[in-house]
DNA sequence: ACGGAAATTGACTGTTTGATAAAACTCTAT
DNA sequence: ATAGAGTTTTATCAAACAGTCAATTTCCGT
């Protein structure tokens, strides 16, 4: 018995959502989920509003189909932390990967920002059990390196917030970034200059 | 001659732009510009809207009366960085006033924080003016601190970057950090455990 | 090539939104 | 106490908004 009545997709259906998810990004990162108008993403998709309508029907399902669709990817640097690495090999390469995140994927590292910013009332659950004990176990292998003299003491999910923002923060505030360090100038670029300094900050301090 | 007709203030005037700008805080630091509606701030501050717009004309008026106001509050600390104080010293306090901004005044952070995060439409001339030779002064401080070896070589700019977003973190993210860290346990709070691990992050590293 | 399912559209609805006009009310300096 | 400035309200508007509907067009397996 087929309980779930099974949504085979066709191939238009296919190509207008992703069309659809990809056009809500670039508007739900830019403005919040209340000032991105529907109009507006169905613009972006090259599509009539009632069309889109007739893929989401409501403008919260296209929000949390997104959000679906990439939680998992935002979450896995954090989810491949291995217990058995080299500590500073381990860390050294989260913030790599979180810093490149940011590169790569700045609308979603916004659209996840405007929705904690706004008070996180879509993903307040989530936050509370995901995301929680997520940090919680990869916390308990942070403490294990430091109890075993591999790393200095500190308290490891201020460390993880403080992974998160630093690197975050080229995607979420790109805007003022560029404005203070002006055009980029020639050579390996901002991102490699903002790699290095972390992981001098991570490593050395000041 | 008075050639800027001189706007003296009435009582109720005075009264009324504040509970304005106050709700109006509330509204934009919640939802962003284009989320927060003047319905919603003419009720937060007791007042009818159309009486709202008698000492406001436009959304946008109040929205940028709010900005002038706080940005020097905003950039105090960093402008109050002494050159001629001990290096260590000066960035420890700088770290410290920082987040304590972040505690006593979070709606002011995340209503920068949406600004920005939005593209920066109405505060973009500031960032490439003010806050980028503020940025540029400072960081020659720093750059001759680090010359004079009283601290570790790093890019200042990049530096200032990680202050800015590790401790806006804490007002910018609430809802995230309350989420993960749980319920504040009794004891010191929240405050001081991230005054103590950006301390250590910042002068010792990991 | 054709029939039914899938996709698209234009016209529309009810509501919310930012903003205005004019009338009514209140405060305050004289 | 009163005149006029300052303040507040009622009523209203046009535009923008999320969402609906019926009618039309396109797609695709047979």
């Amino acid at each position: 018995m087929d309980h779930s009545p099974e949504p085979r997709k066709t191939r238009i259906q296919a190509e207008n959502e992703e069309r659809i998810l990809d056009a809500a990004l670039d508007a739900f990162s830019l403005h919040g989920f209340r000032g991105a108008t529907v109009d507006q993403i169905a613009d972006g998709a090259g599509m009539s509003k009632p069309n889109l309508l007739y893929y989401f029907r409501r403008k919260q399902e296209i929000y949390e189909a997104l959000i679906d669709r990439l939680l998992d990817m935002w979450l896995e640097p954090l989810e491949s932390l291995d217990e058995t690495g080299d500590p500073i090999r381990e860390l050294r390469m989260y913030i790599r990967r979180k810093l490149e995140m940011s590169r790569d994927y700045p609308r979603e590292s916004r659209l996840f920002a405007n929705e904690v910013l706004q008070g996180a009332p879509r993903i307040h659950r989530m936050l509370e059990t995901r995301l929680k004990s997520l940090v919680e176990e990869k916390s308990k292998v942070i403490s294990g390196w430091m109890k075993a003299g591999r790393l200095n003491t500190a308290d490891p999910r201020h460390m993880i917030f403080a992974i998160w923002s630093t690197t975050q923060h080229y995607a979420d505030f790109d805007v003022q970034v560029r404005a203070v360090l002006g055009p980029d100038r020639g050579g390996e670029g901002r991102f490699e200059d903002a790699a290095r300094f972390l992981e001098t900050l991570f490593l050395d301090g000041l």
